[in-house]
DNA sequence: TATATGCTTTGATTTAAGTCAAATTTCGTC
DNA sequence: GACGAAATTTGACTTAAATCAAAGCATATA
């Protein structure tokens, strides 16, 4: 079965025996998602949680007037929605396809199940949560403790660490997302892309930077202001 | 033994068989502290994890200027420091007791083999760590969407629905602290009580807070602005 | 190719909140 | 109860970033 292959290749599933990842292939179901399509909403009941097999997936929270703040944005082999699984009832945030995408549904009962059968499961898990509670960790230290300028040069140099340190890398969302993403809005980013372009710090072509000063933007980091 | 009442009273390690209780209280550790003193410092390898018995405990990050950002702060029976178990390596934050406390230090060798052994306790573990990633989601987005009053009047409705809605609440820690886990600093909080009091939304008295106009708060939270 | 739609940039302005400095209150301890 | 240290408040000032508005680019689709 195609499943299980997919399966065994998620790393919340990694060592996995085989006869386990068939069982767990029989409590998934796949779901087709147009772009922008919505997969939960805040606030509704956590019935499972989710996969993502192919495309990308934001997950984000919604001011009364509208504004956004992306939590994360997921893609092909993560996991997101867990937390209602153990947590309890309602999603906290919202999540929604950003492109095309298909994932992979686990529902709740099923899954409690399985872990209490299968421990390293829970193992796998665990670590999973220990990993994002760590991605939150330094996303709220961004937010209070940085200026917008070392929020993003903290993003491109994990981009580029994502890519054993390349000089070029590319953006795969938009600006705007991208925005969203640091905690601010597209037009105080394209200001701080073009005040980082003039210092030469980077190089702007489109969704690709390259990045001319890592120096520069490890400082912006670590003491920020003075752009 | 004292120490497997305690543990029997800690969400953890609730639904434990005594048996079970009594291998853990024999793989802990129990910390006398001082008031500021650090338990743990960012970048630290993990080598276990922690609960509060007495006492609390502020975990907390810094920024190179010094400026500091509370993650959290744990009271009696609370576990902190899981991440680094589950997740590797070292911590991402700062610990450091708040006043005289007393935790109990569980290494993480020991741990994992009990889990290992013990699916109920990684059940628990999972919903504690979705549990965090809940209000870090939370906290982010407030962070990020609200602005200062917003977040010290859903702090203000927190207290006072955790003592079912009681009109009067009281401020377990410092406004210094305070102001350091709503991402501001002592000054802007101090003005924005100020102007919170003379519009009459709330009357303060030291740490004693009476909320005259809960409907006030509800809207600071939802609507922002316009202190 | 033309046109509409959505992204990105630029400019002018406003504003919330941070900084620095100093006064004042509160608190712990001798 | 009195002293010194710490926490809190207040004031004047600066600043990063949000808002509002509009123009420029791309991109995809008819």
């Amino acid at each position: 079965m195609e499943i299980v292959k997919y399966l065994s290749k998620i790393p919340l599933f990694e060592g996995l025996p085989e006869d386990q990842l068939i069982d767990l292939s029989k409590i998934t179901v796949t779901l087709d998602l147009g772009k922008g399509q919505v997969i939960f909403s805040e606030g509704d009941e956590g019935r499972g949680f989710y996969v993502v097999l192919q495309g990308r997936v934001k997950i984000y929270k919604l001011s009364p007037d509208g504004k956004e703040q992306t939590l994360h944005i997921f893609g092909s082999g993560e996991p997101f929605g867990e937390v209602p699984v153990f947590a309890g009832k309602h999603f906290p945030a919202n999540a929604e396809a950003l492109e095309k995408s298909k994932v992979l549904f686990f529902p709740r009962i099923s899954l409690i199940r399985l872990i209490e059968k299968n421990p390293s499961l829970a193992m796998n898990m665990l670590a999973i949560l220990a990993r994002r509670l760590r991605q939150f960790t330094v996303q709220i230290e961004h937010l209070s403790l940085k200026e917008v300028p070392g929020r993003l040069a903290a993003y491109l140099l994990y981009l580029s660490d994502r890519e054993n340190g390349s000089q070029e890398v590319r953006l795969d969302i938009t600006k705007g997302q991208l925005a969203s993403l640091l905690g601010t809005i597209p037009e105080t980013l394209s200001r701080i892309f073009a005040k980082m372009s003039k210092q030469g710090i980077i190089e702007i072509m489109g969704p690709n930077i390259k990045i001319l000063s890592r120096t520069a933007l490890e400082e912006l980091v670590e003491y920020g202001g003075g752009l």
